[in-house]
DNA sequence: TGTACATCAGTGAACGCGCGTTCACTGATGTAC
DNA sequence: TGTACATCAGTGAACGCGCGTTCACTGATGTAC
């Protein structure tokens, strides 16, 4: 059995005037199911997209100048649900347990789409040349992510105000602990074998945002 | 002015005979030339190889059966590097210095070589679909770091036996150690433009490696 | 209420390009006799 | 010491393919009068 003929995997009827807009939001999504399945990022072509939302080539042009402002937009969606997704996860009133909630959505998020997780953090396109290309402003880089980073912060800082937290600087204790996250939610993303330790997730998170129990810490110090 | 003719980078003179080999090493070099220069990794094409390496396209086939493993070979070269660069870093008599050098060697070989760091983790290809194609070996990606790993886990032990880590689980938490020097270099490769605390670095190490001062921990709590 | 027309939301064919891969080959180098 | 020959280390031309991009176009839909 052979290949199926290649039609097109969505059949859309046009859009009514002054609805065209709708297929940029078609396009994205098609992109992004397109990187979800392929993981590459290099499948994700102009043609590719555009036979996946059922629609020609040159339709495209309308509504994004090039491959790159494509997967510039399905980073900006992602961003936007990770962001969301922390969001609806941290609600607990206890602030550390709020912490928790958020690093675990994190990795959850990585986790479901671990090849959506590697395009948003580089691993579809090179940042520096599209910047350089000024195929992409510098803004819509640095913008990325600022708020999902702004969110830990908070959450850190609730910790040591009530004192489960030693962190002497919330602000940069966040980057650390975002970073720690990013490493083990990239690494998974990546490979799938890897000998995790079961806890390596409460390994990065507990020391990472200088937490400590609420009475006293057990002075467990060096077991020779 | 434009683009001068495309001429072949590099003139080679045909190898001897019994040291056609040689050309496997000029293929890698040439992969990693043109990955370390474009970033890409989508730069790194079987024709733009063969061009920079001053060879016909045919001839890479004698050493490699496609381009997956152009670039195996490529990453498996990093690694090896990562090792070398780690192992002549830390040589320091004390333990706590040793690991802050092999942790300060981990991030500057990623600065050094930000597309070779991200090709090394999977910035490049996808691990999975290789595997799948059968492309590649499932041992010639487990093994990769692994000496690294454990580099880093024996640093981290050395600092328990001499009282000035409090790991429980030094294999564990060397692990996690990992995971944030990974995040840290893995993001400088990927974004330069960061607003990364000064001491970002230290803020990841010495939480991680549940490292302490030779006396006395200072009791440094809640600062309000 | 009709109707001519402008606009919108696309299509279909075509282009030149670089790609991976194949095939038959070439010419220098070493080896057996 | 010659010489025929096998082998090695590649080359050059050619193929079919999918790509990004352009161009002229089409037909449905709304709007002015």
């Amino acid at each position: 059995m052979t290949e199926p003929a290649p039609a097109p995997t969505v059949v859309r009827e046009r859009n009514r005037r002054g609805q065209g807009g709708r297929l940029r939001a078609d396009i994205v999504a098609a992109a992004t199911a397109l990187l979800d399945e392929s993981g590459t990022g290099e499948a994700v072509t102009l043609r590719a997209v555009a036979r996946r939302a059922g629609i020609s080539a040159p339709a495209i042009y309308a509504h994004f100048a090039d491959r790159q402002a494509i997967l510039l937009a399905v980073v900006q969606d992602a961003f936007t649900a990770l962001d969301a997704a922390l969001r609806a996860a941290a609600t607990a009133e206890d602030p550390v347990e709020r912490l928790h909630q958020a690093c675990a959505a994190y990795l959850e998020f990585a986790a479901d789409r671990p090849h959506g997780y590697r395009a948003m953090f580089g691993g579809v396109w090179n940042t520096e040349q599209a910047l350089a290309e000024e195929a992409v402003a510098a803004t819509d880089l640095t913008d990325l992510g600022r708020d999902t980073l702004g969110l830990l912060t908070t959450c850190l800082q609730d910790c040591v105000d009530v004192g489960r937290s030693t962190s002497s600087d919330p602000g940069a204790d966040a980057v650390a602990l975002w970073l720690g996250l990013h490493g083990l939610a990239h690494q998974r993303a990546v490979t799938a074998a890897f000998p995790w330790p079961a806890d390596i997730a409460e390994r990065l998170v507990a020391p990472l945002a200088h937490l400590h129990r609420p009475g006293r810490a057990t002075g467990r110090t060096t077991t020779s």
